[in-house]
DNA sequence: GTCACACTGTGAATTCTTTCACATACTATA
DNA sequence: TATAGTATGTGAAAGAATTCACAGTGTGAC
């Protein structure tokens, strides 16, 4: 399998969206362009991303759609479908729930935790809330090998060193601390204030740099 | 005022918020590479970094933790302060609400906006909700700037444009579409399918390249 | 059947980012 | 006051990511 980097990943599932609204629409060849178009990006960077899954355009009709999507979902999809974990019940956390649920077939929330006891045991968005003593058990017994984390920022560490030890491998952090954890175990940082400061920032300074112009 | 990449803004982002949290614990001062470690760097890259802020470091005692927070508060924040709309009182904008409510001084949340007449006129978490006809004028009223929009997704595109009619010149967007803009209008997306994508496929193909090792 | 065209796939060039490595500077100590 | 030692600030090197640009190719027109 190709190596790709993380912005090439980030694209790729991106396109796949987008390639499934079009599909949905009935539209069934699209070009480089196009999609570079509808993506924020140019020509070359959307066949330079779709190499790692093989090429599959030709000249004159551009790409399948059908077979882009299904080229792509080969490329990123667990073969047979993942569960993801969530810990923190929050306000943050329901919304993901609510967000996710009934969503993504291949990549559903299939377990949550919390810690305070008003929230286990009951069944939020379609899914079941496990006290944090269960995590451990119930992360092994349904072969979760990712998992969400909205928990209070000063639980963040200690949540993740839970899962790591249940046999998570991917991380999605929400709170705002860097994790720290083995190098063994990805983590990818969803950091809203930086975000925010970061919009702040270039808002103020004439704006963007490269936006979508043409 | 020198130029600073996305990537660099982020970071100095970040190591303020790391810095606040030392400051708090009574720490004064701090060398790069025990800000590098904190931040999951390097401490070339902290020190690059900061040049960008105009570096203020000595040898044998590091950087200053207050005069470091000060300068990339010069740096970063809006000289006197700044206000940000959310536009979609949904499950993830109140949730945004609660998180920024009270914390940032000097960029919050000033005026929120949605279309469901259950929600207007309400105050939530502090901030007054208006009904989307009232954008233009509050927006224009309150000088905003920046803001943050939780619309469903197929009326993403056509509040970023309402808003940037009014005089936003920044988005941070949380619907899961690329919004059209002119180049004068920075925008930062928050793809959460993207990023849960990102972890499972990583997590799956032997977890990280480059965390936090040593 | 064959021609011309527009688009793909991809090496090479460019641009952006990170890391290296070292001269410089400050402090503590004696 | 002189010295030793360690951390900074930064040019230069290395490494990534993006863009350029063009050869190759399948398609539709005729
Ligand atoms: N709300 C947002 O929009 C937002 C934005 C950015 C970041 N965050 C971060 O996300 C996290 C959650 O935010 P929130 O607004 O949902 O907070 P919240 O207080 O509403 O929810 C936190 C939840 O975590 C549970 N919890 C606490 N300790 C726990 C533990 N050790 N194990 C399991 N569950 C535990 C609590 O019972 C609660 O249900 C925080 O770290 C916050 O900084 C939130
Ligand atoms: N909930 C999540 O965790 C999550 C995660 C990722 C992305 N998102 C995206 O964020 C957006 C909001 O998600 P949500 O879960 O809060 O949805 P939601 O349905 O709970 O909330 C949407 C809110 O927007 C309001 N609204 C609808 N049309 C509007 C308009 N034209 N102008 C102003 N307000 C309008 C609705 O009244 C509602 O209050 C969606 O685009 C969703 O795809 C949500």
């Amino acid at each position: 399998m190709p190596y790709v980097s993380e912005k090439n990943l980030g694209r790729l599932s991106l396109y796949r969206r987008l390639l499934n609204r079009l599909q949905a629409e009935g539209i069934r060849n699209i070009y480089s362009h196009e999609l570079a178009r509808m993506a924020g990006g140019t020509a070359a960077q959307v066949r330079r991303d779709l190499m790692a899954v093989g090429s599959l355009g030709s000249p004159k009709r551009g790409y399948s759609v059908r077979e882009l999507i299904e080229s792509i979902g080969i490329f990123l999809d667990a073969p047979h479908g993942e569960g993801a974990a969530i810990v923190g019940v929050g306000n943050l956390g329901r919304a993901i729930m609510a967000y996710f649920a009934g969503r993504r077939p291949r990549l559903s929330i299939v377990a949550a935790f919390d810690s305070d006891p008003s929230k286990v045991n009951r069944v939020i968005h379609g899914c079941r809330c496990y006290p944090v003593e269960d995590i451990e058990r119930v992360v092994r017994e349904e072969g979760v090998n990712v998992a969400i984390i909205t928990v209070p920022a000063r639980e963040a560490q200690a949540t993740a060193e839970t899962l790591v030890r249940a046999g998570v491998r991917g991380l999605l952090n929400f709170a705002p601390v860097p994790l720290r954890v083995g190098p063994d175990v990805y983590v990818e940082d969803i950091d809203m204030t930086m975000a925010l400061e970061k919009v702040a920032y270039f808002a103020r300074r004439g704006g963007a740099v490269e936006e979508i112009t043409k």
